[in-house]
Order: C-alpha cells, then structure tokens, then sequence
DNA sequence: TTGCTGACCGACG
DNA sequence: CCGTCGGCCAGCA
C-alpha cells in the first residue's frame, strides 16, 4: 500500500489542526482526533504535541487540553505554569489547572472547520 | 523484533 | 459515584 495513500501524516494532521485554533480559543485532543477521524486516537494527539517541540513552526499546544478542561499537559512544557499563563495572556481564566468557562472558550474543529 | 508506555476518551459494572 | 478496561498509533529499550 502507499504510505501516502491520504495527505499528510496523523501527526502532520494533529500540527495542521492545531495552528488552527484560534486566539483565545481552546480544544480537546479527542476533540482534534474525531475531526481527523481517528476517533480513538486521541492519546496520538497528546503524543504529537510532544513532538512539537521537535516540528518547524508555531504550535499552540498550550490550546489544547483535555475533556475536562483540564491542563494535563502543563508539565510538557518549559514550565508547569508556563500554560496557564499563556492562556491567561489570552483571556482565559485557569484556576488550580482547571479552564474556567471551558465551554465558552472551546473550539470544535468539527463545527468550526467544514 | 516484541513489548510497554503515553499530554485521552468512552463504555461498563 | 467511582474504579476498571479497551482502543487507537507511534516512539523507544
């Protein structure tokens, strides 16, 4: 089979989602991996993050946290406070790790992006 | 090469 | 309500 049957790589796709979002916006990995299509994957997307670090080019992973909301993926960072203040930088409030107003702030890829 | 782990999510009991 | 398990894919020993 062709390793390039579709465009881009699952971690090129998660890197293309995620320059995406918005300013003052934040997602979900489950919520990135639906729209990929991979559904269940969305652990992938967690992994890709780590990566970014690694990848050329700006990507907001400190936009993307878990389903609750909740910035698991602080400590992947150069700090753990690190995320929290970037979002804090963009309007968004966090308290003990916890986005408030998660659902004001969310941005589905899946509604947003047709 | 095989096996385990991982920034998750949803279902089941 | 809470604990547990499976699934998905890629990187590393």
């Amino acid at each position: 089979m062709n390793p390039q049957a579709d465009n881009l790589s699952f971690f090129q796709q998660v890197y293309a989602v995620a320059r995406l979002i918005p300013y003052g916006r934040v997602t979900s990995y489950g919520a990135i991996a639906r729209y990929l299509g991979t559904g269940g994957s969305a652990r992938m997307v967690g992994w890709a993050m780590n990566s970014s670090h690694s990848t050329t080019g700006d990507i907001p992973a400190h936009r993307v946290v878990n389903r609750n909301g909740l910035l698991t993926g602080k400590h992947h960072f150069d700090g753990p406070l690190v995320m929290q203040e970037l979002l804090e930088s963009e309007g968004i409030k966090v308290i003990d790790d916890q986005i408030i107003n998660f659902n004001k702030h969310f941005w589905d890829p899946v509604k947003e992006i047709l």
